[in-house]
DNA sequence: CTTATTGCAAAACGTTTGCAGGTTT
DNA sequence: AAACCTGCAAACGTTTTGCAATAAG
């Protein structure tokens, strides 16, 4: 793979912004540090990155994808509320008791918690943004 | 809920094709009782009928939502290889276990398993259908 | 008679792709 | 020079929507 500004950008910007950004919200920032970049490539690049092992990408059911800087497997919680997804501490010992006595060859396992996070559960402040 | 034909023929398509099947593939089967059936009109009610918690809906990360007759909550695994899914009966127990210690009110979980199905792993008679 | 539901077609949505031109090695 | 990468715009597959017509209560 060789290097591009663009690619570099996209992966900083997945690296900053750590809020798990969608590919428009990426484009958006990134427009901003490289005027004329096209969603296409944003598109095009975090394909590539995720291939790479060097982003993750996540999927909320009915949702765009979401991408993540943080490589070790993990959890997420969608706050039906505010909209936000946090990633989530999972015990690997307890996801393994879970898989256990199941047949197949397993490669990745998504666990996706949806409901309230913590903010939103305790009612006051609710974070900024709206549920879609 | 007014009854309708087509809603009807639609909630017994998912009750007898029992395999997770895709609202074009509900169309297809339910075309052949009811010639003239839209599918808009199938995505209608598949959506009256998830909302009204007769039917589930099944989310797999890039690929169309499937639909399915097994009510009470269930994970479920994705064969990449024959692009079959199938249900996963996971220890409720663990998985409240997973989810203690962690801030926030959860409504739902979602556990995906991506791998090969016991038939694919035992790489000899792969199932018919390819992985898309 | 009222209103939910339908078929149809068009649009929305997130995402991918073909192409001609530009960049990296 | 060869291969990769870009911007652009068009196309994709899935799902939703506006509409006038039909069917249920």
């Amino acid at each position: 793979m060789r290097y591009s500004k663009q690619r570099e950008l996209v992966m900083q910007q997945v690296e900053t912004l750590r809020d798990h950004p969608t590919a428009e919200e990426i484009y958006q920032h990134a427009l901003k540090e490289c005027p004329g970049l096209s969603l296409g490539t944003v598109y095009r690049n975090l394909n590539s990155l995720v291939e790479a092992g060097r982003v993750r990408r996540v999927s909320i059911p009915g949702q765009p994808d979401r991408f993540d800087h943080t490589l070790p497997w993990h959890g997420h919680l969608y706050c039906t509320c505010c909209g936000q997804v946090e990633d989530l501490d999972l015990d690997p010992g307890l996801v393994r008791q879970l898989l256990s006595g199941q047949p197949g060859r397993i490669t990745d396992c998504v666990v996706t918690w949806i409901g309230l996070c913590e903010r939103c559960s305790r009612q006051s402040e609710p974070a900024p943004a709206a549920a879609p």
